[in-house]
DNA sequence: ATTATCTATAGATCTATAGATAATGC
DNA sequence: ATTATCTATAGATCTATAGATAATGC
């Protein structure tokens, strides 16, 4: 209560000027609002997501970062270069998980599962992910702004996964659906459905036990593919086998 | 070449000050770049709609936009409110044409179409749409901005097509497929397979012949439902016949 | 000494309003 | 007189750098 600020920035809550709250470096002006377990540096991350998939990219100030924090705006620039680096540490971090997962399950085609099988695990745990993630992070996925060259490494990492989807897919895929696409344009249908779980969470449109439209996503990815009912469940029961021996270890990270 | 500007803004290449151009109000003080059979207001919207769409909303500045077009900032204000005006206009014109396509389809139920039909006229109809307007217009629904209650009516009528989808689809789909998904994640999973064309047209990935695309994305939509490739051919059939009718009327404007 | 914040501030925007001006239209 | 532009400019941002300061760590 004694060491009020002489500026007048006007920010009346000091209470960072008390005895030692157990961190270096100087205490922060205003209250810890933010969950104090992570670091600052993790704070500003998770205040970045909330707000680059609520109001975009540009639409986001360093300014609004910040308050989110319970830090001056200038003092993000300590932890990172610029608003750019934020995101794409955000990007970076959010397709290796899915990444990991489909190289672990092409190696076992085909001795321990079929692609159909591979395929459907992909897809439920791509949508489960993206589903729980924190304030959901697919959003981004979406922004104009990781069209810019600055962006080129994450976008080359979905390539990457798109890429599997497609090769799965052409290898699971119905005769008469393999000669009519691509493998590419397969690849192109099949992350667009898995995809869709960013929609329905984003218009709050998803079911209340989430895990019903992560299945259904993964059912309708094979169904695209010209599966009949019986496969589809033939492969579900493959994808259980698969996500029951390493189901979090790869995909939670 | 007289008539030189007296500020600072050194912008030399005055050539509007001679005579009649045939159009009232000052003339512009820089060369008409712009295609000049659009009216002032239609250029504003086209150059708005290449910028949002490649580098989104808050991206854009009004003086991009302005620059873009060949006048000052200003200048804009005589035409729009502000910025979101701009927005608007450019979302309410783009859904229109395929809720008024889809309700000419749907009263032909039972009679001139099934809806598997339909749903397959609506599909390629849509994507085609998608894939011919001028600068990816599509994109424009990705924009995170759109979420905020200024564009309610837009989302309003998106909603409408999407229920559109939702019905035709559950009518057409295989009963292993109604019986797994409500009519609404029917609609979920058609709207976001018709908008893949967006994606493929931004990513550079749309085949040469694009009305190949269409067919492919029209058909992913029955596939996913159930239907046999027997059955999707007899739709393209139908979708055919009633496209064959009124195909451009409806769509194009 | 190191760390993590703070204050101060520069310089570049960005949106929008006010009023002047240069055409056409009547 | 009307129309469509222009210039001038206010006021509010926004990003980023420089240097001070208040903790902990040794």
């Amino acid at each position: 209560m004694s060491s009020v600020s002489t500026s007048g920035s006007g920010s009346g809550s000091g209470s960072g000027s008390g005895s030692g709250s157990g961190k270096a470096g100087r205490p922060r002006a205003s209250a810890q609002a933010q969950n104090p377990t992570l670091s600052s540096r993790e704070q500003i991350l998770d205040a970045a997501a909330a707000l680059f998939s609520e109001t975009g990219f540009s639409g986001t100030s360093t300014r609004a970062i910040a308050d989110r924090v319970g830090i001056r705006q200038q003092s993000l620039y300590y932890h990172f270069a610029g608003k750019d680096e934020i995101l794409a540490e955000l990007l970076s971090g959010s397709v290796r998980p899915s990444i990991d997962f489909v190289q672990q399950v092409e190696a076992r085609i085909p001795h321990d599962i079929t692609p159909a099988g591979a395929l459907f695990a992909l897809a439920s745990v791509d949508a489960r992910t993206l589903r729980q993630t924190p304030h959901n992070i697919g959003t981004l996925y979406l922004l104009p702004e990781i069209q810019e060259p600055r962006y080129d490494a994450f976008r080359a990492e979905r390539e990457q996964l798109r890429a599997s989807y497609g090769r799965l897919g052409a290898a699971a895929a119905h005769p008469d659906v393999a000669a009519t696409m691509s493998e590419e344009r397969i690849g192109d249908v099949l992350i667009q459905l898995a995809e869709l779980v960013i929609r329905l969470r984003r218009d709050g449109s998803a079911s209340s036990t989430g895990g019903d439209d992560d299945s259904t996503i993964a059912a309708s990815c094979l169904r695209v593919l010209g599966l009949s009912t019986a496969q589809i469940a033939a492969a579900r029961e493959e994808a259980d086998a698969v996500t029951a021996l390493e189901p979090l270890s790869a995909a939670t990270c």
